[in-house]
DNA sequence: TCTATTTGACCATA
DNA sequence: TATGGTCAAATAGA
């Protein structure tokens, strides 16, 4: 059984390895030839299906209780710690990421604070341009240095067009809607370094994906 | 001089 | 009341 979990989450692992180098190859590309929207929607499209398989997987072997994977699993209190429970539940897109590079779009940090569960500090950004409207945001928290992985949790979604190399159908946040009903721009593409965990899928995968992390 | 970052203070929430 | 999130003045760098 618990062998099964480690495969699955090896797997997972390897898919999520695959979506980042693939995404990242893909944007490269795209700056060069505008024409591949249709190419990294589809490959988006797979992975994300890979992904959730994995997780759906995962989660249920953990938790065999769980009849839906809609249904919220109950996460070991070692977990809670690192991960920020109450952020997951919030259903915010939640990225792990080795580095803090460009991620398509322009961020103004506003503020940095200590976290009392972390050693680290959480920094706080916003869209370069909430003053055009968009509400973007996210706040990014190193969870480990060695090797340095920082966590990116988005909130909200870009409604401005400033993304690197004038590309509006790069990114867009799927279910981070929480804090905005605008509509997804077309073609969401996640972006360089990306882990997404859309809004719409429960704790459990949320927590399964993080522990393979 | 403009823009981005830092940081202390204030506010909201649990 | 403790903690996290945001604001805004001060500061640094280009």
């Amino acid at each position: 059984m618990e062998m099964m979990v480690k495969e699955l989450e090896r797997g997972l692992q390897a898919a999520y390895q695959l979506h980042i180098e693939l995404t990242q190859r893909l944007i490269e590309k795209q700056q060069q030839q505008h024409n591949n929207e249709e190419l990294m929607a589809s490959m988006d499209h797979h992975i994300a299906v890979i992904l959730q398989s994995f997780q759906n997987c995962i989660a249920r072997l953990r938790n065999p209780n769980i009849q839906d994977p809609s249904i919220p699993n109950t996460i070991p209190a070692d977990d809670a710690e690192c991960f920020d429970i109450a952020r997951l539940r919030q259903s915010e897109p939640v990225v792990i990421t080795t580095d803090l590079k460009e991620d398509g779009f322009k961020w103004r940090k506003y503020g940095k604070k200590p976290i009392l569960s972390s050693k680290y500090p959480r920094e706080y950004y916003k869209c370069r341009y909430t003053e055009n409207g968009c509400r973007a945001f996210k706040y990014v928290q190193m969870i480990c240095d060695a090797p340095t992985k920082y966590r990116v949790v988005y909130s909200g979604s870009h409604t401005c067009k400033h993304l690197l190399g004038d590309s509006p159908q790069m990114l867009n946040f799927c279910g981070s809607s929480k804090s905005s009903n605008l509509e997804p721009e077309q073609g969401h593409v996640s972006s360089e370094c990306s882990i997404l965990v859309p809004g719409g899928q429960d704790d459990s995968e949320k927590a399964a994906a993080y522990r393979t992390l």
